[in-house]
DNA sequence: CAAAAATCGTTTGGACACTAACAATCTTTA
DNA sequence: TAAAGATTGTTAGTGTCCAAACGATTTTTG
């Protein structure tokens, strides 16, 4: 939502809108500078980071989860990633296509895959997460250090409670 | 990212994997938990007030926008709700179907179109906003007032440093 | 005033991610 | 220990969204 107009024009419109009804702004400023701060911020990295990389967003989530976790199974993947199996299972062929990522059955239960890099995807994150951790901070840095801080944990919060 | 292991865990694992790079942990607690908190207030909302009336988020933003200022054109729907004209195109079709929405041709302009609510599209708003709204009150109800205006101003800050 | 450039909404083709159904494998139950 | 149930990753089918190309219209330019 990155809007042309104005917070205060909107709230004047909306409360035209809904005369005489309580609407909670606060709150409805939180969820809307939530969304649009979220889609500013993966798109900025989509296009400074990743893109040269010809990695998409979720490619680059399942390469950072395995850089990590190596070896873990596809499903604590797609559970940390935040995606379905189904997702995953994409992802990951085109991963082992490019010779980024190798899947192996697991020894002690058939049902199972477990998931590593190759040498060649440990070195692309060797390279790619310190680029792409340089934008996290770029983009943090209009924050204080305090205000950081307090920002992530209130974000925690939020998740926290949604989610049990 | 509905993560399993813990943000500390998660440090001290990316620490051996970086040893002796330097890493902005601050930065990345705050990105990280934007997009889990985008994400799970997403799903949140879709699931507890949007898919009670069959509509998808888009769908929604679009109605929402509409609601607000119309009569409306649709490059300016685009803009507000932060989506492609193409995307736009294809809900829209999908909301005149649905009798929720029309389209206008501009009469000063032949290649402008004009967006309006049905009647019935202004009932639905009229009911479905102060559900929307109620449950963003609820989600922002772990934060306090001074808190939920604090992070607002964050994100906001966030968002206007990356698009200018 | 005509031709070139710009801008509009739509169409097209493709990438991505989800749910539901499935076969393979392991665990529980009786 | 054999049958029923649970769990795994994959496949099939669907929906959503975007960038690029396109016709239609308006504006600018020479």
């Amino acid at each position: 939502m990155a809007g042309t107009h104005t917070l205060a024009e909107t709230e004047r419109q909306v409360n035209e809108r809904l005369a005489g009804m309580t609407i909670d702004f606060k709150a409805m400023a939180v969820a809307s500078n939530l969304f649009r701060a979220a889609t500013a911020v993966r798109n900025h990295l989509e296009r400074t980071v990743l893109a040269p990389h010809d990695l998409s967003w979720t490619a680059f989530v399942v390469l950072w989860v395995v850089w990590i976790w190596e070896p873990i199974e596809t499903r604590q993947i797609a559970e940390e990633g935040g995606f379905s199996k189904a997702t995953l299972t994409g992802v990951l062929s085109t991963l082992e296509a490019r010779k980024l990522a190798i899947r192996k059955k697991s020894k002690d239960d058939g049902r199972l895959v477990l998931v590593e890099l190759t040498p060649a995807g440990r070195r692309l994150m060797k390279d790619l997460f310190p680029e792409f951790n340089k934008q996290e901070a770029h983009i943090a840095s209009v924050l204080s250090n305090s205000a950081q801080e307090t920002s992530a944990e209130a974000l925690r919060k939020i998740t926290k409670h949604l989610e049990g």
